[in-house]
DNA sequence: TTAAACTTTCAATAATTACTGAAAGTTTAA
DNA sequence: TTAAACTTTCAGTAATTATTGAAAGTTTAA
């Protein structure tokens, strides 16, 4: 396998891969594309590269700006925008564990807690909704606090939870 | 709320929080549905529930009882089949775990040590490839791991991992 | 056996989601 | 200013994914 292959496997992997975790292929691929790149690339390049339209690019790179995944970088000479994205796998993670927190795991739990606090009338039916939903919710937002506190912990966050949880 | 403005809500954030971890809309509602549910459901049951049809109904329990959350269970002097879900939170998210890795995060572990492990011609651009798939193979296995021994502690693991971490 | 009771399969269709491309908008250099 | 260089928006369309419903398949009781 060489490069222009091993470069297309990863980010077709990448791209499909994404909307596992909640994002599209378009906004996975740029990602990868720029993850992997030596240099700055330019909406121009990434279209050609990927294949993918302009609008489609434009609103994708935002999205992953959104994320705070990719930023614009200014190239000395040049006019047009370059883009770059966090190049630290560490980094990236907690990025993303935080992103997906306040926009996933959050609304969730609010609404857990809602549903779990609704009046008790006695019947059995209720109180099985309001066990089982009281039960999720404290397992939520056990889950959530932990991995916010992990992220935390920055520097080397995955590899130094790892050791602390076994040794 | 009263309880059946409090289960539609239940049963429709479940749902929507399906596609977010890789489950589809109907597959989330059903689990959700016999989650709350005191007693197991019949096919019939759940169709009429959540209006759905009966081949999305049959579909989707085929598919929940793959990832080993939805069990048949016979009731006696009944002859169709009745549906159960695991009901202990803890066990579900061990479940849920332990398939995510070995569906989604295994063949990715695979494809970054392929694509890490092509040949180094010296460019650049080859060797930023190699460089960080490398980190992303490293960080995507050490989460692997973490999962899978957290996984193993079995018992009431989501709190006894939490009181490791921050001890 | 057979036929009723039930479940599964799958081609057709509906619903959702992603993508394009051209027009509108913005910025910058002259 | 203005016009070239560039980016964004968004209505239309394409691609993907989920759902239906009826036919085929299976099981069970008599």
């Amino acid at each position: 396998m060489e490069y222009q292959e091993a470069k297309d496997k990863f980010i077709s992997t990448w791209g499909s891969l994404g909307s596992l975790w909640g994002i599209n292929k378009a906004m996975a691929q740029i990602q990868a594309l720029l993850f992997i790149s030596t240099k700055p690339l330019s909406m121009e390049e990434i279209m050609e590269d990927l294949k993918i339209s302009r609008g489609n690019t434009s609103m994708n790179l935002r999205q992953l700006m959104d994320w705070g995944i990719v930023t614009k970088t200014l190239v000395a000479g040049e006019r047009k925008e370059f883009f770059t994205t966090e190049k630290d796998v560490q980094e990236l993670a907690r990025i993303i564990a935080v992103e997906r927190s306040r926009r996933e795991i959050k609304p969730v739990v609010k609404v857990l807690n809602d549903v779990s606090s609704i009046t008790d009338d006695g019947t059995a039916k209720t109180k099985e909704l309001i066990k089982q939903t009281k039960a999720l919710h404290e397992l939520t937002e056990t889950m959530d606090v932990m991995i916010n506190k992990l992220v935390n912990q920055k520097q080397n966050w995955i590899t130094k939870s790892l050791l602390k949880l076994f040794k």
